[in-house]
DNA sequence: GAGTGGTCTAGACCACAAC
DNA sequence: TTGTGGTCTAGACCACTCC
């Protein structure tokens, strides 16, 4: 474990344990040295780290203090898939519908780097949140670079598949959204009309390596589905 | 200038002027200590922030590599309101409706965190970029932090008028949003119908002291506004 | 094994905030 | 003026990739 994530956690998990309330001033970096007994690097480090993900922010000259204000129902919309750690950990399942080996169209080719000939699995699935509906999936992942997927693994999370099993590292991501009005076969799967409104993402998730194994479309139903982003300008 | 953005400019600067496609390899951390004759550190500084704006990708063992990849038409969703450099700046204006100083609602006041008697700026106007409407924006700021607003500030940028005449240093924001069907009044600002879909966007946003100064609603027009966001997991 | 990025350290000094 | 976070340095060592 390295020193800096291991002091992150530690100053998180003593956020919310305590359930210190928003603007909560934390021990200066002195002081968190002491505690922690790593250098004064190691521990910017991790506050950097923890300011970058929403849990605290630092003013210079005055003090680090707890941000923390996720409104309730509200997803991550940058760790929705993935990333770092989910605190409120729900009952999440899928109803898979298709887990086939395709070519890649030209949209999918352009978005995966792959080429002509490449296996692509093709699956779609419903996703639910509590019992409702939240999202209707379509993915394409490289069968080059995830091996095997069957049902059971895309009814669970295909995400902690690869990373937990394949051991394959995620790097980064590209995402692009826009609202649109639904067509009548998504709106069915959704549970609402044609016309109805949703939120449209197209994501690419690229391994540490800068390749790109997964692109995926979701439409995300308008009622059931809304996000947060807290980000800052360091 | 600090030496770590000083360089993180020049190496972004580089990349666009020799127009570097995606996946070109930069020279090594070594190499560019020589070239830009700081410590290791502050490359690895610069570095890093060019990664989390998702100019470049670094791969332990490897290398760093240009990453750059914004498809045309689509706004940086982080970026939208102020953050960092827009690097295509193009015609961006405002049909402003009011510029009122009001109480603030019992929704301000929660997400402005601000008194029962305190003055509060509401501007309403609409957005256009290329002289297509993009958005209707409803906004919220608070007299005490940003003094004097008027109509022609808003024409253009307030929060241009706020970093660069006032000097307020912006720090972090929260964003929430979800698709919306639109009401038959926003409809209508934005040359829609009622029941068309729309992206709505709260946004709250702080000064680098952790003081909130501006609430904004934001509904967007489906067809011409467009995001995208690029994250990574380090 | 050679090359490359990532972590960690101790310590000097700078910049801003609050009193 | 004092306290606080932010930058910068030189250098040791670790972890990963690629040949």
């Amino acid at each position: 474990m390295l020193k800096y994530r291991d002091v992150a956690k530690k100053i998180q998990q003593a956020i919310y344990q305590q359930n210190l309330p928003k603007d909560t001033q934390l021990p200066n970096i002195e002081g968190l040295i002491n505690q922690y007994q790593v250098s004064r690097t190691t521990i910017i480090k991790a506050l950097n780290c923890l300011e970058r993900h929403g849990v605290i922010y630092q003013v210079q000259g005055s003090g680090i203090f707890v941000r923390q204000l996720q409104k309730r129902g509200y997803l991550n919309f940058l760790e929705s898939h993935g990333f770092s750690v989910d605190l409120n950990n729900s009952p999440n399942s899928s109803q898979v519908f298709n887990v086939d080996i395709v070519q890649p169209s030209s949209q999918v080719k352009q978005n995966l780097q792959c080429e002509d000939g490449e296996e692509i699995y093709f699956i779609k699935r419903l996703r639910k949140f509590e019992d409702k509906i939240y999202a209707l999936e379509r993915s394409y992942y490289r069968r080059k670079m995830v091996g095997y997927l069957n049902k059971e693994i895309a009814e669970h999370s295909i995400f902690s598949y690869i990373k937990d099993i394949l051991k394959i590292n995620i790097g980064f991501s590209d995402k692009y959204f826009k609202a649109i009005k639904l067509d009548e076969q998504t709106a069915n799967y959704l549970g609402l009309s044609a016309g109805d409104p949703a939120l449209c993402v197209e994501e690419i998730f690229y391994t540490s390596a800068g390749e790109p194994f997964d692109f995926s479309t979701i439409i995300y139903h308008y009622d059931n589905a809304k996000f947060y982003v807290q980000s800052n300008s360091k």
